[in-house]
DNA sequence: CGTACTAGTCTTTTT
DNA sequence: GACTAGTACG
């Protein structure tokens, strides 16, 4: 009989037949893991007979979110929606929204990003005066970031370091923060996981419920959890015991930012009883990348020992080039792209730029304009990062609830319309007398004592907001936005302020609208407060997917998961690569990291690898003079081809297309999808997280429209509420509308490609 | 209250 | 080198 598990390596099939149990997969890379992962929902689903809704996936990113979830739908097909298949911060916000209130939080939070959090950070440092200059947000915010990835609420904080006295601002500051946080109903991405883990322990049937439900818990990229995320997944995991975890330590990079290697060092202790599989077999890089990957690697003490091996037998040498400086090597790179694309040995989208930092990514960008090359830079400023999208935002979350001061006090000025800095700080301080929130104060503004004419203006802003309410009840979201943005003459403010970059911006502001356009039409259920949720967990890397016909550059970082034919490890100097920070640190872990990450850079090349460094280098307006990167020279000489100073030499044998096509699913370029703008990706990618109120969305469906099967006065099944029977169906601009009548859950309005109904005979 | 200039920071990476 | 926040001045 066939099996879902034929189609795997021996190491793999072991690992996704291991279903009871804790079971730790040690995948390197490009060994297939998220095959694994996908096939073993499936064996669960299909041979195992186990219920969707007892199966739990848990990512990192909204991108690795969607392509599991994909691929699974494509393996399994019907009845798989009710897997939780979402990054760590989505699940927390799912259990939350139902939740919170039990540990006294407002259900309707809202979440704030790093750049909000500074907001807040910087209104609490002047409140203890406290002078930046000694005492830095970022500083203060890491400090609090650490505690709460250690699970260290502020009062603990408080005890712990009572005697602390360096630690004494930061403790007050962490107290007034939450304090901040709490009267603005908001939530930071620590809190989500911090205050699940909290629920869980103060709610013991709240944590009885998701143990009992969730019978098979995966989780990807375990390497990079944090100690929050660890203790979130053993709760969870607790009644059943089935974890199943996935990683490299070989390619734990977040350290900086709380990941703590030893969970996945010591799964098997914190987990006794549990099954180890390795897999490393590479299905990627010839044998020469994969050579260098290792030499390097090895140098590293308190891993897991492992070597990936390959039976592809194509033997490019890795090339490895020297320049003067970095604007010749970015001359250089882009020259031997151009080279392979006229020779016909590769497509600008085989091609990728990797570095250390997003800095370097200037000068090849310069030469790739100049030369008319199409390119694409991941990372850089995160779309909903940008000012006028999230001026925009603020003015939607304060239509939409206005709880949130951050919000308000970011856009009352936005366009300028008089009410200056003073006239704010004594609406803050009113509200904050009056125990009321800034919003509802601006509301009262000619009760305000000292405004002056100012007041007038006030109640002005709130009118407008009024307005654009008014609008939200009987127009929907989209409309509001629309209206914000010709209320607010919000584009001509930006060409007259800036003529340059103004289109741009009126792009980003448009491609917003578009958005929320989509996310209505996808969901006619979902509300302008479920868009705005999900809009703070999106980044931009989770547009980083297929797009086959420029050239790709992007951090190291951010290239994790990635992989191409041709890839350029640029700027391999010390000080670059490994970083200046990790060389003159005490911790020696933190070279090791850096080489994790320069293992995780050469790891990414299928095809062809070629490494380059810069004599001389600008580096924050001044010119330093680094040597050669000492993980080049942990490269076995005989393994490298080096080019003479400045010049690469390129591919010697001819690219085999060949290589491809045997490549067992490739993540990039697989579909030869058109490029779409950067952010109707990501609008994909928003959608492909799921809806948090707890409806799942598919990021497979189509909205094409095919007449539904059933008819008026049919009775359906409804994967969430029942069955019902239908009322009504009404040919949409894209898609069927189907009223159905639940028996349970009552009358609703649903599209039809997305509701999934089913016939009942 | 708004504008124009200055100083300081940033460059590690993300939800 | 570029961007941002903060300050002085109009």
């Amino acid at each position: 009989m066939s099996s879902i598990l034929d189609n795997l390596n021996d190491k793999q099939r072991e690992a996704a037949g291991h279903i009871d149990g804790p079971l730790l997969i040690i995948a390197g890379a490009g060994s297939g893991k998220t095959r694994v992962l996908t096939h073993r929902v499936a064996y669960l689903i299909k041979e195992c007979g186990v219920n969707p809704y007892n199966i739990m996936a848990i990512t990192f990113t909204n991108k690795a979110a969607g392509e599991m979830r994909e691929r699974v739908d494509r393996i399994v097909g019907e009845g798989c929606e009710a897997v939780w298949v979402q990054t760590f911060h989505a699940t927390c916000v799912r259990i939350l929204r139902r939740h919170i209130h039990e540990i006294g939080f407002d259900n309707n939070f809202t979440i704030y990003d790093t750049d909000d959090s500074k907001t807040v950070m910087k209104r609490v440092l002047k409140k203890l005066n406290v002078d930046p200059k000694y005492v830095r947000e970022s500083t203060v915010l890491r400090a609090i970031s650490d505690a709460k990835n250690d699970l260290i609420g502020p009062d603990e904080y408080a005890d712990r370091y009572r005697n602390d006295y360096s630690k004494r601002t930061i403790s007050q500051a962490y107290d007034l923060y939450q304090d901040m946080l709490r009267d603005n109903n908001a939530l930071d991405f620590d809190d989500l996981l911090r205050l699940t883990v909290a629920l869980f322990k103060n709610c013991p049937e709240v944590l009885e419920n998701y143990q009992h439900r969730f019978k098979y818990i995966m989780v990807d990229e375990y390497q990079d959890t944090n100690n929050a995320q660890f203790e979130l997944v053993r709760l969870l995991a607790k009644e059943h015991g089935n974890l199943c975890v996935v990683g490299d330590d070989d390619q734990s990079i977040y350290k900086f930012r709380g990941a703590n290697i030893g969970n996945i060092l010591g799964f098997e202790s914190n987990f006794p009883g549990a099954k180890v599989v390795k897999l490393e077999q590479n299905y990627r890089s010839t044998k020469n990348i994969l050579d260098a990957a290792n030499a390097v690697i090895a140098n590293n003490t308190g891993r897991k020992p492992k070597r990936l091996w390959t039976d592809r037998e194509e033997e490019d040498p890795v090339f490895f080039s020297i320049y003067d400086n970095s604007a010749e090597e970015a001359e250089g790179v882009v020259s031997e792209i151009e080279r392979l694309k006229s020779k016909g040995l590769a497509d600008y989208g085989d091609c990728a730029i990797l570095y250390r930092t997003n800095a370097q990514s200037r000068e090849f960008e310069a030469r790739f304009v100049r030369d008319g090359v199409p390119y694409f830079i991941v990372g850089g400023v995160n779309f909903y990062s940008r000012r006028e999208v999230k001026d925009m935002l603020a003015y939607l979350k304060t239509v939409d609830s206005g709880r949130d001061d951050v919000s308000v006090r970011r856009i009352i000025n936005v366009p300028k319309r008089g009410i200056g800095a003073t006239t704010i700080e004594k609406i803050a301080t009113f509200a904050d007398d009056a125990g009321l929130g800034f919003y509802e104060a601006c509301g009262m503004a000619d009760e305000i004592p000292g405004l002056g004419k100012a007041a007038s203006k006030v109640l002005a802003f709130v009118n407008l907001i009024d307005s654009f309410r008014k609008c939200l009840e009987e127009n929907g979201p989209t409309e509001t936005l629309k209206m914000i943005v010709d209320e607010t003459d919000y584009q001509n403010e930006l060409k007259e302020e800036d003529a340059d970059d103004a289109s741009e911006r009126i792009g980003n502001i448009d491609e917003l609208i578009n958005t929320l356009r989509q996310f209505e039409d996808d969901e006619p259920e979902g509300t302008l407060s479920q868009f705005l949720e999900d809009a703070a967990l999106v980044s931009d890397l989770d547009s980083a997917d297929e797009d086959t016909s420029r050239v790709m550059l992007m951090t190291v970082h951010s290239a994790k998961g990635l992989e191409f034919p041709r890839v350029f490890l640029c700027g391999m100097e010390d000080g670059v690569f490994p970083g200046y920070m990790s060389i003159n640190s005490d911790d020696p872990d933190d070279i090791e990291e850096e080489r994790r990450l320069a293992y995780v850079a050469i790891t990414r090349a299928q095809d062809v690898l070629y490494i380059s460094s810069a004599r001389a280098r600008m580096v924050r307006g001044e010119t330093q003079y680094n040597p050669v990167s000492r993980f080049i020279k942990e490269i076995p000489e005989e393994m490298l081809e080096r080019g003479p100073s400045g010049n690469i030499i390129g591919g010697r044998t001819s690219y085999k297309s060949s290589y491809r096509s045997s490549m067992p699913e490739r993540k990039i370029a697989d579909d030869g999808k058109p490029q779409a703008p950067i952010f109707k990706k990501n609008a994909r990618a928003l959608m492909a997280s799921g809806g948090l109120s707890g409806s799942v969305i598919q990021k497979g469906a189509t909205l094409a429209g095919t007449k539904p099967d059933y008819e008026v006065g049919d009775r359906v099944m409804h994967l969430k509420f029942g069955e019902g029977e239908v009322l009504a169906i009404e040919k949409g601009p894209r898609d069927y509308q189907v009223t159905v009548n639940f028996d349970n859950a009552g009358q609703k309005i649903m599209y039809a490609a997305f509701a999934k109904l089913e016939k009942m005979r």
